[in-house]
DNA sequence: AACGGCCCGTTTTTT
DNA sequence: ACGGGCCGTT
């Protein structure tokens, strides 16, 4: 994407008044006018390798459009030879539609859009190289772990030690850099869950042939796979994809740069587009290394950094670039601007998280008398549980919000549930997803009719639903279970029959009715089911717009969107890592607190890496702002039902005098305070590989308070989790962690469990 | 087979 | 605080 706004930048809005950097004059194409100096080499340098360091707001978008454009326009490929790569759905529309405005007509042909659909396009031509058929479904999260549950049961491990979670995360870590079970280096191998992983890796594949479905990882681990096996597969690609461009390539994890490298290979007209700085996603296999590194994969790629900014003030460039500068290993920037000065950035301390949602709720008023829309604000927080509060607050002022992000309309359980039934009907063997609407709605099908059919199925080597068909016939089930699987496979049968028939979208009215879903749900008494018709209602209207069923459910396993209504003025709310990409006049930080961000998990989980991250986070959320940023902290907040001290952030101790303006809490807060906050000495005191020893949250009530600590006690400790005392010394513990092993701890720090 | 109480875990999230 | 998953009861 990632700047959707830049749309509006006109060529005069863009273009210097004068000198250094500037746009030419007429000599240039007209796609070309307007274009900086440095954006014009990143256009223009079409063959051969290059990586675009492109600053926030410094008109990313802009460059990766105009050089597609630029390629086609001076005839270098003809579309069907360019590849596209974006992260997200939205990034890949953005780009289409925007090449087709520069070049005044559509482009067809061409392959754009995310790593995983463009992984997936390529399997379904391929397969049967890895041992699927094209008809392949692509599953998500929940069909994953139902998968590895089952898994785990079938090998008898305690899901209660080992949480099918985990066994997900150490799979997935290992498919984010292409590796097949026999290519998991052995050290690897007992490090991951009890040493079992491996071997649950290998069922969970073979599951996955069985049932004919790839995950998100498959998509690109097979894609690499097929690529490095067939050497005709990969001169085919590699000849017809002349020109490759990827954005964000911060972002890319191992198996995406392993797959580019492999396409681009022999004439390394590869653009890479992206910020080091902005590389955020760490925690979900994203590696910056491939961004640091690039010259050396590359040989002679030439770097084009763009480093004039259009978007934010001196003040608010001078802020992050002083935050940022405390990272190390950058490639370096230096972020400029000809804007004028504007605000300084403002730092607030409050009492607590009330009083930060009413101050930030006055501003808005406050903004919003001064006649500033409400969309050109933004309240962007690090954790989603922080939206409540200022929701509440918001209703209460009457101002009108959206919040972004949260759970997409595919996602839902009712929506989830109408397209299992269509995937049933689309493919009979798809295994996943009839276990998921089986019993539901509640037809009498309970868990050992369920064990009679899986060890049918399993001996027979046959789908679920072959395996009842056979089973309806026998006395092997009860009379009860017997019948409503007898009824449910006519069903199944007669909606198969009107698939051929219907339009996907009446079929899916169908069969809502007849399944009894809309049933379920009226009879339901809660508050949430009469939205849940109006979303199934919702998911007919959708399903007008696709002619096939099987175009749908691709659309519904990776096309999944979220469409916001932009008509009517709302602020938004949003997470930071949301607001990549998006910018506002003005930006509200709440939550600067030590322990929430940079987030106490992170440092534990990654040290300084990890702290790193968080930064270029508050690096990437400062520069949203074009005009205005107010970040705050408060003294306490509750967590998990309770209330916890907090520190102000370290971060705000990095954003430079000169272009901060702080009004922070002074002595009022100290009054309850004291005895919980340690001074700055502490905070800054001892380190361990550069991780702060002192835990930032502590709890309020409990401090100090170590009374009925005792040997066998459970307890949990924001630094190490949940563990075991098992010894006492004074004021200090032996607690035998679960994950952290035997530690020493002072038992303030602690949490009775 | 279905319902109700108890325990756990709780950052970020796209595809 | 709170939701989801598990186990015991009906």
């Amino acid at each position: 994407m990632s700047d959707p706004f830049e749309l509006g930048e006109t060529p005069e809005h863009t273009a210097p008044q004068s000198g250094g950097d500037g746009a030419r004059p007429n000599a240039k194409p007209r796609h070309l006018l307007g274009l900086n100096e440095s954006q014009l080499e990143a256009v223009e340098n079409i063959d051969g390798p290059v990586l675009v360091l492109a600053g926030a707001g410094t008109g990313k978008t802009r460059v990766l459009t105009t050089r597609l454009a630029h390629i086609l326009m001076e005839r270098k490929a003809r579309p069907g030879e360019m590849l596209a790569v974006t992260f997200t759905n939205k990034a890949a529309r953005e780009m289409q539609e925007r090449v087709a405005n520069v070049l005044g007509t559509s482009v067809e042909g061409w392959w754009v859009g995310t790593f995983h659909a463009l992984g997936a396009r390529m399997l379904r031509r391929n397969a049967e190289l890895v041992g699927l058929k094209p008809n392949f479904t692509i599953i998500d999260t929940d069909d994953q772990l139902r998968l590895i549950k089952q898994i785990l049961l079938a090998r008898e491990i305690d899901v209660k030690r080992w949480p099918p979670r985990s066994f997900l995360f150490a799979i997935q870590g290992w498919k984010d850099r292409a590796m097949e079970p026999d290519e998991v280096p052995p050290g690897e191998v007992m490090d991951a869950v009890g040493g079992d992983a491996l071997d649950v890796y290998v069922d969970y594949q073979a599951r996955l042939r069985a049932v004919n479905a790839a995950d998100f990882g498959d998509l690109l681990m097979h894609a690499v796979k097929v690529l490095q096996k067939n050497p005709d597969v990969l001169a085919y690609y590699q000849n017809r994809f002349r020109y490759i461009l990827v954005d964000e390539y911060q972002d890319t994890n191992a198996a995406q740069y392993m797959w580019l490298k492999l396409l681009a290979k022999n004439h390394k007209n590869i653009c890479c587009v992206g910020d080091d700085d902005q590389s955020i996603y760490s925690w979900r296999g994203a590696d910056v290394g491939n961004i640091l590194s690039f010259e050396a994969d590359f040989p002679g790629a030439r770097i084009v950094r763009l480093e004039r900014n259009y978007r934010s003030t001196p003040h608010i460039l001078g802020a992050a670039s002083g935050l940022i500068a405390n990272n190390e290993g950058r490639l370096g920037k230096t972020l400029w601007t000809d804007i004028d000065d504007g605000e300084k950035v403002r730092t607030h301390g409050v009492l607590d998280s009330g009083l930060e949602a009413r101050f930030i709720g006055d501003e808005i008023e406050m903004r919003q008398r001064k006649k500033e829309n409400l969309s050109s604000m933004a309240i962007l927080v690090r954790t989603s549980a922080q939206t409540r509060e200022f929701e509440e607050r918001l209703i209460t002022l009457g101002i009108a919000y959206q919040v972004i992000g949260g759970l997409r309309f595919y996602e839902r359980r009712e929506i989830r549930d109408a397209v299992a039934y269509l995937r049933v009907i689309s493919s009979p063997d798809d295994d996943l997803a009839f276990e998921r609407i089986v019993n539901f709605p509640k037809r009498g099908i309970g868990e050992a009719a369920m064990q009679t059919i899986h060890v049918h199925a399993r001996a027979r080597k046959i789908p679920l639903t072959a395996a009842i068909d056979e089973l309806i016939i026998t006395d092997e089930l009860r009379p009860a279970p017997r019948k409503a699987l007898a009824a449910l496979m006519s069903d199944f049968s007669r909606w198969r029959q009107s698939a051929l028939e219907l339009p996907p979208a009446e079929l899916c009215d169908l069969v809502i009715k007849e399944s009894g879903i809309i049933e379920h749900w009226k009879m339901d008494k809660s508050i949430e089911a009469p939205g849940r018709i109006d979303n199934l209602k919702e998911m007919v209207v959708g399903l007008e717009q696709f002619d096939s069923l099987q175009n749908f459910l691709e659309h519904v396993s990776l096309v999944m969107e979220n469409e916001e209504n932009k008509n009517t003025d709302k602020l938004s709310i949003m997470t930071m890592h949301a607001a990549k990409g998006l910018e506002f006049d003005t930006v509200f930080l709440p939550g600067w607190e030590e322990g929430l961000f940079p987030h106490q998990r992170s440092l534990d989980e990654a040290g300084t890496e990890g702290l790193e991250e968080e930064r270029r986070l508050a690096y990437v959320a400062l520069t949203r702002a074009k005009k205005r940023a107010l970040v705050t902290s408060a003294a306490s907040r509750r967590l998990f039902g309770q209330w916890q001290s907090a520190l102000p952030s370290r971060f705000l101790d990095e954003l430079p005098e000169q272009h901060t303006e702080r009004s922070d809490l002074g002595e009022a807060g100290g009054v309850m305070m004291d005895d919980f906050i340690p001074t700055r000495q502490q905070r800054r005191g001892p380190t361990i590989n550069g991780r702060k020893e002192s835990v930032a949250y502590r709890q309020v009530s409990n401090a100090g308070d170590n009374g009925d600590l005792e040997i066998g006690q459970r307890v949990f400790h924001q630094k190490f989790g949940y563990g075991r005392i098992c010894g006492l010394d004074g004021d200090k513990l032996e607690v035998d962690f679960e994950k952290a092993g035997q530690k020493k701890v002072m038992a303030s720090f602690v949490e009775q469990v």
